[in-house]
DNA sequence: AGTAAACATCGTAATATTGCAATCAAATAA
DNA sequence: TTATTTGATTGCAATATTACGATGTTTACT
C-alpha cells in the first residue's frame, strides 16, 4: 500500500496525472513563471528569486524535466532551462475536450 | 522539513498548484472522465467502474470536492456527483496564458 | 596546477499521500 | 423494528514527497 496503482488506469489517465503531479507544487508553478519572465533563458539565478536552498530547487528542476515541462541545456558553466509547450499543449487540450463534453451533455442535474 | 513552504509564494501559484495536485493522481482522472460518460450524475456506481476499494474512491472524492474540481449533492439513498467547470477554466487559463506569453517572447534558445 | 562558480547528487529527517479493513451513519426496504 | 444499501470516517501500514546540509562534478578564471 501507500503506492499509486498506475498499472490500473489508461496512459492518458496516467499522463495527465503525471503532468498534473508535476504542476502541483507552488515551487514548480513559480519556476515556471519566472522562465516567462526572463528574456534569454539563461537562468542561473533561480536560486536567487525563490525561497528555497539551491538542491531543493535543483530537485524541483529535475521534476519538471522528468515530466517533460521544462528543456535543459548546458551552457558554458550555468545551464539554461527553457519552458517546453509540447506537453503544456496536452494539458490544455485535455481541458479543453473536458469542457466540449460537458457542453455536450444533454442532462444536468447539480 | 518535509512540508511545501506555501507561505513563500503568490496566491495564484498555490492555487493552481492546489489544483493540478487534484489532478495529479490517476484514479481522479478516471473519476472525472468517468463522470462525463454517464449521462445523469447520479453516480453511485463508481467504485464499480474503478480498481480501488470504497474508501479509497470516497477519498478521491473529497479531494477532487476540495479541490472544487466536484460538487456533490444528497440525492436520497445515493449521492450526486458532477463535474464543476468553473475551476477547470482557471487551470485552462493559466496555460492559455503561459502560451500567450511564450508567443510574446523575443529571443529563444533551447 | 589551484581556486572559485554553478549546479547535481547523496543521505536523511519531517511530513504527506495512497490504499484498505473495519466501522459508523443515514436512508430505504421488508 | 430489523435488515439492507450507500457512502463517509477511522486507524494504520507502505510508500512518496519535500527540504536541506554535505559533498561531488564540471567549467571558467588566474
Amino acid at each position: 500500500m501507500g503506492a499509486t496503482k498506475t498499472e490500473h488506469f489508461t496512459d492518458t489517465q496516467n499522463q495527465i496525472a503525471t503532468l498534473a503531479k508535476a504542476l502541483g507544487h507552488p515551487a514548480r508553478v513559480a519556476i515556471l513563471d519566472y522562465l516567462l519572465t526572463v528574456d534569454t533563458c539563461i537562468c542561473g539565478d533561480i536560486v536567487n528569486e525563490l525561497p528555497l536552498a539551491q538542491p531543493t530547487i535543483s530537485q524541483h528542476l529535475r521534476e519538471l524535466k522528468n515530466a517533460g515541462l521544462i528543456k535543459g541545456n548546458v551552457e558554458g558553466n550555468s545551464i539554461c532551462y527553457c519552458i517546453d509547450e509540447t506537453v503544456l499543449e496536452i494539458m490544455k487540450k485535455y481541458l479543453t475536450n473536458i469542457s466540449i463534453k460537458i457542453e455536450n451533455k444533454k442532462t444536468s442535474c447539480c
